[in-house]
DNA sequence: TTTTAAAGTTGATGTAGGTTAAGAATTAAT
DNA sequence: ATTAATTCTTAACCTACATCAACTTTAAAA
């Protein structure tokens, strides 16, 4: 069943019976998406939230020299959109591509709103869910305003174990904020100190 | 009226009849703040989102050298609380100080839950306001990943022309993410060059 | 009004992390 | 299985910003 991860993700947070989650699953699209599809491309409209049951995701933006800098990784269980862009619904300037072979479940704006009248609960289930999207995000600005790369690296580690092994190295320096160049420096540095 | 800057803020969103700007406002507490009061200590609960209407706080963190870094600041119609802490209920990592004589309209984690029940519209516009909330965070974020620290204060003195006067240049170099040297640095440079 | 403390400035020097470039190791394509 | 492309690593050098210290200005206290 391609809808027990987000059911089940929704439930820790609000009730739902069984017609309401039938409802709710209704304005569900499924995707799956090639490894380096590009899902949103920066410039666009963000039509949809995105949450992925299979695979991973990145969202990054250009600076004005061109390079990447990796916002957020989305691997299983977690929700990915340009926040911005699905908001105002003018141009974003973040980029959304899959990593791997991924599977999504598309919700579109219009749906969300839709699901906001039908079933007030929900309206609470994504106000929870940007709440810790934002704490997270603060406690992000915080960790890079005052610690090292070395620290943010570990904390990276922490986090997010399995996905250090999976993802390229080039894109947790970008998610970091060092340079690759950098990134190998360090881990080289510290496997020495170990 | 204490009320009408966070009626008309509120109005912006979400519409209320008379009897439900009642149920809200009897929700909130007003408090005058001294200029250096202390609003808020890291390591405490935090039990209060804090609406300003007349002054200005700031909300700041400290890191492991005991330095100070300014994550916002509040002037007049904006909200102040360190998020994680109210959430969770958990010790907090924030300190929010009052800047200058101000006015704070308080609302509680409990009055605000018990206003979710009563006037279901505003989990709307509380959902609204943190969603605008994370989309500048996150440009913030992105900021600091992809800009000087020259381009950071450029974009401060657009978006925040008022408080350049008002402020301590040292609150505003921590916001930027700089020292209050080379903030000062910065500055003599960029007048020169006018 | 004078004193004292805090904030801001300026200079000399230090460092985390960037840049450029070139080679080594993986991965993808043929 | 080879070739081609991408990713990763290492090294030499560079820059944005930090640190420390002394001085000046502004604001707060007495």
């Amino acid at each position: 069943m391609p809808f027990d991860l987000i059911l089940k993700n929704i439930s820790k947070y609000i009730g739902l019976d069984e017609a309401e989650k039938k409802t709710f699953t209704n304005h569900l699209t499924t995707k799956t998406l090639n490894p380096k599809t590009i899902f949103l491309k920066s410039g666009e409209v963000c039509k949809y939230s995105a949450f992925v049951i299979k695979g991973c995701l990145r969202g990054y933006t250009y600076d004005k020299n061109g390079t990447e800098h990796v916002l957020d990784f989305a691997p299983p269980d977690w929700w990915i959109a340009d926040m911005y862009s699905l908001i105002t619904q003018k141009p974003g300037f973040i980029t959304i591509e899959a990593l791997e072979e991924s599977e999504v479940l598309l919700l579109s704006k219009k749906a969300q709103e839709e699901l906001y009248s039908q079933i007030p609960k929900l309206e609470r289930f994504f106000r929870i869910l940007t709440e810790k999207s934002l704490v997270a995000n603060q406690q992000r600005l915080i960790d890079n305003m005052t610690l090292t790369a070395e620290e943010r690296y570990n904390i990276f580690c922490n986090r997010y174990p399995t996905l250090i092994n999976t993802l390229a190295k080039k894109h947790i320096a970008s998610y970091i904020g060092v340079t690759p160049e950098f990134f190998s420096r360090m881990r080289a540095k510290s496997i020495r100190n170990n």
